[in-house]
DNA sequence: ATTACTGTATTAATATTATAGTACAATCAT
DNA sequence: ATGATTGTACTATAATATTAATACAGTAAT
């Protein structure tokens, strides 16, 4: 699984990174037993500090989403996260209210956002 | 259209500001032209610190979501018809380039997307 | 025991967020 | 022109959140 965050979106680079790991598990590229990458490493990745990787998977920790084991690594827990349909609505809310607020600042109404996406769905099969 | 901040949501409150906004717009309830509260009076109603709604306020105007005139106040932006049909297709590629990037790294399809975007045109209408 | 990998812990530095206070400037109704 | 309303600008301060630096400790293979 690859993971990228964006420093310029206001959200903590940690928050980023469990937010990713959730949604991979939700749409079932974790699995559990699947380990994650290390500290270091996704540190190296994204270009961020280890301990900001750390938080990250502490805080998944605790919520029991994953299991960590010094010496040995970082893996995805047996308790999935609550996040599911709700949370994946949510998200999607959310992203398609920020591209509307966006089109509309340009004169772009909702049609021509789906009129736009209709020819990208053509254009891709 | 009334606001609500949660100061135990761990959001900060101008990013609450600007997210109710956008949702207010992304459903209707606000259009261009509408006014929204006097930064005074929107601090008194959210019991918070005015320079907080102006740095929500700036932002917003920033993205280019809304008008501020000093002495008359802060409006849901103006659409700008004199954007010709070429800049304004690039402009919607654009946006739609964003977001389907966004949108597949949660998981989240073209598919999904063009449905999201179905149910708030329902829910507009 | 050594080596190279893993996560852990603690402290320090920096950035962000929120508040307060004060003064200024544009707009509008009167 | 006046007065009330609007947003703007600036400084300062504090609290909190976030990131960074560095040293430590467990695990596993050799």
């Amino acid at each position: 699984m690859k993971f990228l965050i964006d420093p310029k979106s206001g959200v903590p680079f940690y928050r980023q990174i469990i937010e990713q790991i959730k949604f991979g598990i939700a749409r079932g590229e974790l699995a559990t037993g699947d380990r994650l990458p290390t500290v270091r490493q996704l540190a190296v990745d994204l270009s961020i500090n280890p301990n900001t990787v750390v938080r990250a998977y502490r805080e998944l920790e605790i919520e029991g989403v994953v299991d960590t084991q010094q010496g040995s690594g970082t893996f995805i827990g047996h308790q999935k996260p609550e996040i599911d349909q709700l949370e994946k609505q949510r998200m999607l809310d959310q992203i398609i209210t920020d591209l509307l607020a966006r089109a509309s600042s340009y004169g772009l109404s909702l049609e021509d956002v789906l009129e736009g996406l209709r020819h990208r769905k053509e254009a891709s099969s």
